[in-house]
DNA sequence: GGCCAGGACACCA
DNA sequence: TGGTGTCATGGC
């Protein structure tokens, strides 16, 4: 049993499958929807709804914005919680908005409340928070979704059973640079796709045999 | 056919 | 504050 700790881990991971390119997406808007339309989803499914979105608005923020609320929705209709994701997509892009899409502006506003505020938008959880704050507003944060969950116990951590346990016991140290940051979520979801599918737990992988201690 | 996929939220005690 | 039901589609 080697032990390890997360930045071994994440060199291991990205010399073992390369670089991800995480989070793959063209603009800030695609990014924001995307992130939106996968919640709870099937890549094959949001990726549908987001090609659906891209064709009829060029994912242009006032063409989104001026949609009617049936015609997102039915737009969005594949990624499934049509109803849940228009909302949350309308209420996002409506803050970005009010804030004149000047995102220094609202780092700066905000600094270390900006989380908490992402949370109060509808639609915005946990995991969908640390993913604007890591792909957006490029903050070199953790996030612990499922894949990450069941990887980090699989290595033998304990206390990592839903996202707000592992978000208190996880974080990134000052080794991780921006960029490190964003691959290692990229890493760790298309490590997921490949051994984590079901509950068929982590098949053989090149992480056998690791531990690894935080 | 039932299960599942990169969650979030309303409701309730 | 924490636990549970609900939201929905499409692939396997």
């Amino acid at each position: 049993m080697k032990i390890i700790n997360q930045y071994d881990l994440f060199k291991i991971m990205l010399e073992e499958m390369g670089e991800t390119g995480w989070w793959p997406a063209e603009s800030r808007i695609e990014i924001v929807v995307g992130a939106i339309l996968i919640q709870n989803t099937n890549w094959i499914n949001a990726d549908r709804a987001l090609n659906q979105l891209k064709e009829a608005t060029q994912l242009d923020q006032a063409n989104l914005l001026s949609l009617t609320e049936d015609a997102l929705q039915d737009l969005i209709r594949p990624a499934g919680f049509y109803k849940n994701k228009s909302k949350a997509i309308h209420s996002v892009l409506t803050w970005f908005e009010s804030h004149n899409n000047n995102l220094e502006g609202i780092k700066a506003r905000y600094q270390e409340d900006l989380r908490k505020e992402l949370l109060r938008l509808h639609g915005v959880g946990e995991e969908t928070a640390d993913v604007f704050l890591l792909y957006i507003f490029d903050l070199p944060v953790f996030v612990s979704d499922k894949y990450a969950q069941k990887l980090y116990r699989e290595l033998g951590v304990v206390g990592v059973d839903n996202y707000k346990m592992m978000r208190q016991k996880v974080s990134l140290d000052s080794r991780f640079t921006l960029w490190e940051a964003q691959e290692f979520h990229g890493l760790f979801d298309e490590f997921g796709k490949v051994y984590l599918r079901g509950e068929g737990i982590f098949k053989t992988s090149f992480l056998e045999g690791y531990q690894l201690k935080l």
